[in-house]
DNA sequence: TCCTTATATCCGCATAAACGGATGCAGTCA
DNA sequence: TGACTGCATCCGTTTATGCGGATATAAGGA
């Protein structure tokens, strides 16, 4: 398959583009964006793979946790292609929405302690 | 299903690809790209049709043919990811290749007085 | 070492999309 | 009006993709 196929395939699905909206203040672990987005945890691990393959993330292990966050270092035009999108994404109303869920979610992670 | 994700799947074909490269310099009539592409009419067709809900690209009937460019007054996003996108299609090999077919196509459609 | 936790991958099923021949529809010309 | 042409759409088949429970893997702690 075409490469860049490939990687508008990895943005064809609404989960794929709320999840890249989710990282788009910085990393997120894998059950932050369980949380918000209300899948179980085989369905967002598999759209992050599809992400990752797509070189729209990447993601970093700190002991049980994965971090994901939105690749830096890519091809200028999936920079900038990235860059158009996010700052579209996060003003959709299901991004408005995802984003306040992830703010109460991470409040209530704090007080409970977590890493 | 999210319009954004719509607009992006309507790109995840190498096909659809290879044609937004074709309507780079202009116009073009269904029968140019089924000569360039090798494929049948009917199939085609269809990829034409899913540009055109994407809102990619827009047809014009003259008399029997008709001729697809490029949609030129879409959203602002929307213009700036086309802009970077044939940028890059152009210059990938399969783009120079059917650029290449397209031009020799042309040729003999002009020496035979065709439309 | 064994248990627990967070994540990745596997598997079978259901749905969606692509394919290309057949058919339908508009437009042209005699 | 009737024959023809270029294109769109339909239809049955094949292929790809998503889903989520089950299982595997990796890391940490008792």
């Amino acid at each position: 398959m075409n490469p860049t196929a490939q990687l508008f395939k990895a943005l064809s699905e609404p989960i794929r583009l709320r999840i890249l909206a989710l990282l788009t203040d910085g990393e997120r672990c894998v059950c932050d964006l369980m949380a918000v987005l209300d899948l179980p945890q085989s369905t967002v691990s598999r759209h992050l793979g599809a992400l990752r393959n797509g070189g729209w993330v990447e993601g970093r292990r700190q002991g049980l946790w994965m971090y994901y966050r939105l690749t830096g270092n890519n091809s200028s035009i999936q920079q900038q292609a990235l860059a158009l999108l996010a700052r579209e994404l996060v003003i959709l109303p299901q991004g408005v929405e995802d984003q306040e869920k992830l703010a109460s979610f991470l409040i209530l992670k704090n007080k409970a302690g977590c890493p």
